[in-house]
DNA sequence: CTCTATCGTTTCGCGAGCCGGAATGGCTTG
DNA sequence: CAAGCCATTCCGGCTCGCGAAACGATAGAG
């Protein structure tokens, strides 16, 4: 027996980050909770603290309070850490959504996101979504720069995958000549045969400084917002460019400029101020 | 009329974020909820995904995906992100905890801190923490390395605060000396006549390139860890020192290789892929 | 080995308090 | 000025969360 009440506060929780403001009547469409419910919850988290009620703009948000109910956990690789001040600093300045995918077993997840940032989203839970390695921008991005036999091992892993988006490990030839392109490229893109339509994705990896590839970084733009694909990727190619090698080099200095390693005893309790 | 079951969940969470393990018998102590009722809420949340159970240590955690309850929140000043990498960088190889801290009227707020990462603490809650400016080291740090004109102004401000903390507004020739001596050293510790006495804590100013001072870097440790603080002292400055440096050229690479601006048309709704 | 203390977890009947359809009132729109 | 949409409040009904007590497992002491 679970507690159906916490359950949907959490929806509702979730739903509050996909979106920069959020409405009663939008929150109904997306949890299909009855509104005095949501008004209900919605009241509980914002007198603890966690939700703001805009009442000029009338609609919902998540406050800054949101961020401690996950200060304890910062398990997460290193490169999400240095790469999340990039991605921020990309949409703050471009207004394009951009995200970080690290590889899992056959497909990339996405680990950051600036999503709800920037724009009124269709689209859910972009963080912890999970990226098919053939078809998208991220998952391409990332293959085509593994070395090799990294390479071969993944596309083996791939042909036993039932997901359709992966039909085209079956095609070696065709598929190695596309990550040759992708890779002499230096960036991905969005297969045009997978959904959605009205926008598309740019990705580079992030390659370490010892050649190994760790993650990928992508922007995403609507394509009506520009005059062509190749307008907007002249435009936003350099940029992520020029970010991952930063990134990497951020990698780079966090490993060895705080090296002086000490071995001495094991903290044990100790508070921050 | 607010759910108190919802509350209640929160407050939980709040305290799995405390410690990376947590007992029944340690959360029935902080929280004062019934145990059956931890129980309850513990497997709601662990159902949803954003806890864990590790059976074999005997005790709860949190997961990552409690990192996708504030994902949609960003809105934090650039220098705790440009910070965090390396404040996480710095405890994986040193393991005592960092953070960082942002001024806020006549208090400094703790915006990141590597506390629940380390180890087991008696304390709690130290992001959103209000420290003291005059008798906490990441106070002393910011206060210091203020242009004497903004110095001035905040000294104004603590004066007319009733915190006895900030009774060393009042002696001003003194108060000088101390932020004089802070400057040249590089560096403040907590004063030795505030709590917790078993630790210390080494700050430094975090300074733009432009030369404002944006934050204060602190790494905390436990005084019977070292022969003398002079030992500690010797051995963490230089590393806070090049890490707050390095956070700087972040901050400053961050807004200038990015700087390819675009002015076309607002994004309305993508997704990440 | 047994006894005991303490742990995490399950049970179960009571009743507080959450639920949601319907009503309210404000605000915009045609 | 009516109509539609919105967020919010009301209130009777009845779920469903509550927590004291019991349970079973484990560890340490004697």
């Amino acid at each position: 027996m679970t507690i159906r009440a916490i359950e949907r506060a959490m929806n509702v929780l979730q739903e509050l980050n996909q979106q920069p403001i959020n409405t009663i009547a939008q929150l109904h469409a997306r949890t299909k909770l009855p509104k005095p419910t949501l008004v209900r919850i919605l009241r509980t988290l914002e007198e603890a603290g966690y939700v703001e009620n805009d009442t000029r703009q009338g609609g919902y948000q998540v406050s800054a309070l949101v961020t401690s109910l996950s200060s304890g956990f910062h398990k997460g690789p290193l490169v999400v850490e240095a790469g999340r001040a990039w991605a921020i600093a990309i949409t703050r300045k471009h207004k394009w959504p951009v995200a970080i995918a690290l590889p899992d077993y056959d497909d990339m997840i996405i680990r950051f996101s600036t999503v709800p940032d920037s724009l009124i989203s269709p689209f859910h839970s972009t963080v912890n979504k999970r990226l098919c390695m053939l078809t998208r921008a991220m998952g391409l991005a990332y293959l085509a720069f593994l070395d090799g036999e990294d390479r071969n091992v993944m596309i083996d892993i791939l042909q036993k995958s039932d997901n359709p988006e992966n039909a085209l490990s079956h095609h070696r030839d065709k598929l190695l000549r596309l990550l040759n392109e992708v890779r002499s490229n230096g960036y991905a893109t969005r297969s045009s045969t997978v959904e959605p339509r009205n926008s598309d994705t740019i990705a580079v990896p992030i390659i370490a400084k010892s050649g190994r590839v760790l993650a990928s970084l992508g922007l995403t733009y609507f394509k009506a917002a520009f005059g062509s694909e190749q307008e907007a990727r002249d435009r936003y190619v350099p940029i992520l460019k020029s970010a991952a090698v930063a990134i990497s080099e951020d990698l780079n200095r966090l490993s060895s400029s705080v090296a002086i390693d000490v071995s001495s005893a094991d903290p044990s309790a100790i508070s921050n101020d």
